[in-house]
DNA sequence: TAGATTGTTAATCGATTAACAATC
DNA sequence: TAGATTGTTAATCGATTAACAATC
């Protein structure tokens, strides 16, 4: 059953994740009604997503806190190092090297690249900015699986070709562009204005 | 028919905006086949989501490109005028301030909100830093119709709950919580660990 | 045993897509 | 008319959820 988690459980792993971590310390095991309530999800999708996991739970009993946590963050390859290399130097690029976040459960930037010479050798965070034509050098030479595309969306898909050829299989896009990519690299996009515009649809409906 | 898009599809309107945005400016009618080319996405379902918006395409001809670029900013409110307020003036809040992509359709960054008094007072890209205890009254002064959270997770729900009661019904949480907020408040999270987190668990399964 | 809570089934719901008649 | 391309139907697929037997 390995490796067939449908994707739409894959992508609330996280939020799973998050929410047995949070559970007060003196509670062992929790119910999928406690982790529904506070994942703001239905408690029978709880169940059905924690029965793609290995340990089951105990009916009658619960899931065993530390021992969900702890099959979660390996089941979401938390428990291996991920090094992450961030292109764009700008303003969203800086915010994301120094997100929190990052660092939290084992993502760990890098590489920093930009393509303006009056930002490359400079220092962000105990980074040093790099050219793009370093990409593939620098990316293979500090091991990186993950590539995140902070750059404006003219220079996105040159980054994203320059980061699928040096062997990054991962890609967090947060230009708004549709990469082109081979099979088989997996490309995860966060579209800021298109959150608003979805945000500014439904705010012509409701409220007003 | 009106109001009863699929969310689904309310999703891809702003991606079909920008593809028919791009098409060349010689151009006067475009094909479902090349929205969904541009797109990523099947030319069915490019025709199944433009049939929910008013003035349809022709069979034989395609869509009128000036005319459908009309339609979907007019469907997704972005004719109107979009007032946004921003919590949290740490990096992240500070790149999104500055987000060139805000400005670019009608959203415009009116105030911007922090907890910190060493940043209370300073000025970011033409706004001043204001304390969380004047969301009420700036949002309210200010017409503010779209809140944005870019606070730690531990002040975010107080955030919301003031952006709320200030009248703001559409929020875009960058913190990695779970909002409570009455019924007829539009939340939408975007949570870059998830999304780092969702990539470490297909890495696992494909390339390695 | 009685109470609690899971895992799983089956029903429902919504989204995707192939196929094709309609029609420019 | 012939060719192109839509709008729409119907089939398929995947996701959600209520219900309940299994079982701690």
């Amino acid at each position: 059953m390995k490796g067939s988690i449908p994707t739409a459980t894959v992508a609330r792993l996280p939020l799973y994740l998050r929410c047995v971590s949070e559970v007060a310390p003196d509670q062992v095991t929790c119910s999928s009604e406690q982790l529904a309530e506070s994942a703001g999800v239905n408690p029978a999708q709880v169940r059905k997503d924690l029965s793609y996991v290995d340990p089951p739970g105990v009916r009658g009993v619960g899931y065993d806190v530390a021992e969900l946590r702890a099959v979660l963050r390996r089941e979401l390859g938390l428990t291996r190092e991920h090094r992450v290399a961030i292109a764009g130097a700008g303003n969203l690029g800086n915010a994301l090297t120094m997100y929190p976040g990052f660092n939290e459960s084992g993502f760990n930037v890098v590489a920093l690249f930009d393509t303006d010479p009056t930002k490359i050798g400079t220092r962000i965070d105990s980074l040093t900015v790099e050219p793009y034509e370093t990409i593939g050098t620098i990316v293979a030479a500090r091991d990186v699986s993950i590539g995140v595309i902070a750059t404006p969306v003219k220079a996105a898909q040159e980054v994203a070709d320059r980061f699928v050829e040096a062997g990054v299989r991962s890609i967090l896009n947060f230009a708004p562009a549709v990469l082109k990519r081979p099979a088989g690299v997996e490309v995860r996009r966060v579209d800021l204005s298109t959150e608003l515009q979805i945000l500014a649809y439904y705010e012509g409906r409701l409220g007003g």
